[in-house]
DNA sequence: GTCTATAGCGGGATAGAC
DNA sequence: GTCTATCCCGCTATAGAC
């Protein structure tokens, strides 16, 4: 059995795996901890994946392509800045307070191993248009002032940075204000709103 | 000989190891590439530091304390909210075009370990006051539109996002621009006066 | 204090019974 | 396909010579 055609087993342990990898990282993480988690025997895991390194890239490639299709279609819905924007916005919040860990699970594998992703974001490149599509429309938003790509290029930084980041400290700003997970997601709900004036202002 | 009281080959080691959890976290690191990485034998690793554990816990603390120090200086010498902004933004810049790994190393610790920076968090609370003052200042500011506690606490996520969110990307950034990190953070150095307007505007 | 050698263990991977 | 047993490597840590 290959790979793709994977049964009931192996979409448990494939669950198991996304559970253990996306909490620990690839390095923090064993084949012992997956076994337990998908309540099956090592062997099994080897069986069917062949290797720790080989389930590691399924699963990073399966909520990379995740990720990638749900920004895409928030990219390429919306018509005006202003609505890409707010729909950007609910897409982080949506995805991001159904699985917590992903934000951050990203961005250790970009860090302590960038080959992986940086391999998946050149493999799937049309992302790239996506984004050349927003920036063209900052561009148009912005030409009053006087038109500059490293200004284009700034704004959709610190609108991704606003993004995300804040999910990033999601474990310090718990910590920092006696929350629980559930207080802080509903405060990045309500902060849905303020986050998109903030960038709003800047393009008035 | 204590840890506190350490000689050549001590720093040696203790530079050796920085440089290496640094870029790999602590459960990617062996003891045998800071060996390596300090040209000493393991065995002085744990002739000086007992354990990977404590030398590990010793690096986090010492980055924690240059980072909160920089950062606690730039929130307190300046008066109005402007400045502060500007400063920051400065702060970041330096520190992490210096040590470009630092912002990845702590955050990737405050995701797969949270205990250990929550506790340096704890411990040194005095952080706390600064980024009070901070809030006070933001209030004061915007005070006219009518005041709101969670409006200020977003603002200054808002600010914190722009500033370190871009450092951590940079691996994705100079890969997509086919840049060298020198053209990043010379981006990076342009950009400080869109970010710093970018933040300010919303104050206006 | 610094080195060599090695203990001891945990983890990835495989062989082989069923 | 699934399990048990086991191999073997690499890693932390220590003992002991010098």
């Amino acid at each position: 059995m290959t790979m793709l055609e994977v049964n009931e087993t192996g979409t448990r342990i494939l669950a198991a795996a996304q559970k253990v990898f996306i909490r620990k990282g690839f390095s923090g993480s064993t084949m012992e901890n997956i076994a337990n988690e998908a309540n099956v025997n090592k062997a099994a895991l080897h069986y069917y994946f062949r290797s720790k390194e080989k389930l590691f890239e399924l699963i990073l490639k399966e909520i990379y392509m995740i990720l990638i299709s749900k920004i895409k279609e928030t990219l390429e819905t919306k018509e005006c800045i202003e609505d890409i924007i707010k729909e950007l916005n609910n897409c982080c919040f949506e995805i991001l307070s159904e699985n917590p860990y992903w934000a951050n699970f990203i961005m250790n594998e970009l860090s302590t191993n960038p080959h992986y992703i940086l391999e998946l974001v050149i493999k799937n490149g049309r992302i790239n248009f996506s984004v050349l599509r927003v920036l063209v429309l900052v561009r148009n938003k912005i030409f009053k002032k006087s038109y500059d790509l490293e200004y284009s290029l700034n704004f959709i930084l610190n609108l991704i940075s606003v993004n995300i980041f804040p999910y990033l400290i999601r474990p310090l700003i718990i910590s920092l204000f006696k929350m629980e997970d559930a207080n802080f997601f509903n405060f990045m709900k309500n902060r849905k709103i303020d986050s998109s004036d903030f960038v709003l202002k800047v393009l008035k």
